[in-house]
DNA sequence: GCAATTTCGTTCGATCATCAAACTAACCCA
DNA sequence: TGGGTTAGTTTGATGATCGAACGAAATTGC
């Protein structure tokens, strides 16, 4: 009872928690070349993909922590001339956060690393393996979303799912 | 209507990204769930999963932090009766990490939940569709750690080298 | 054998991330 | 108009993290 086919699925474990790893230990680096934190650094970048706006729920959202957490990362941010806050015209309860000129410097300055490695790679791959790839990727990211975590940069309206229920 | 046949690397990209954000905040329910942050928790997975035994500087090194950071998380789990040191008698300056049987109780209690869900979708699959996805999951850890995995300096705007040598 | 060096871990001081709870301001609905 | 809801902040606390300085043990050089 040794090598079943059990392990295979050990192996894949194996081979997602180095995926993990290798991608944690990344950023780390690659936010500290930038001067930043690796949560400051995501609060630029989401905010960079989003067009260079996005609002403190948003990012809480996203980023999975409070908003308590985002007003502590916002305000070093814009102590440090990174990103400002403008009250939004359509609802003043909401703040846009934009980035100034630094922070869109400070996002290209770290390119994301993992992404650069990772694409140079598969670009190298035949088209086929290329295909195979993302098919398995995806089917991954499935098997561990398996319910909708919430991708959407919009919000939805209704409930936040919260284990703690008052 | 979603999407526009966007680029594979693109979404290869995604899909990575979406486990990662799985995972992550996965790790976070989890350690809590056992009363833990996530740092202290896998303090203890590690050294559960290194037989029960394991050093500062080992743990350090595997975790990616600075010894002192260890420490700091040792005192912790020592002091809630987690873990405990004791001191090496073959190298007196080396401690050993050793876990308690509620330090053990933890690790259990805190089923890897990313593991779980992992695996029983992983198990579902076809025997051809595991070893594909196998393959495909080791061919990225590979890809992310590339032999050379130095922190690699910032920027380098443009080409990219391409360390692959077998 | 002994001084110099390296290795292992800790202490200290500082910065940052993170949260819950309490709070303010603005919106919305009836 | 007022009650309920939502967005964001403040406050106070805990914890993660690091670098630098340190003590102790091992190793190396000679």
């Amino acid at each position: 009872m040794t090598d079943a086919p059990r392990d295979r699925t050990d192996q894949s474990l194996i081979a997602l928690r180095r995926i993990l790893r290798a991608t944690e230990l990344y950023s780390r680096d690659l936010a500290q070349s930038a001067g930043l934190t690796p949560a400051q650094l995501r609060v630029l970048q989401i905010t960079a993909a989003r067009d260079g706006s996005a609002t403190p729920k948003a990012l809480a959202t996203q980023m999975g922590v409070s908003q308590a957490t985002v007003t502590s990362l916002l305000d070093r941010l814009e102590a440090r001339g990174l990103a400002k806050r403008e009250r939004s015209e359509t609802d003043r309860r909401q703040m846009n956060v934009l980035l100034t000129q630094s922070g869109r410097n400070a996002v290209s300055t770290a390119p994301d690393a993992l992404q650069q490695r990772y694409v140079s790679a598969f670009e190298k791959l035949k088209d086929w393996e290329q295909a195979q790839l993302l098919a398995s990727l995806e089917r991954v990211a499935e098997m561990l979303n398996a319910d909708d975590m919430d991708a959407s940069p919009v919000l939805t309206t209704g409930e936040i799912k919260g284990p703690t229920g008052t």
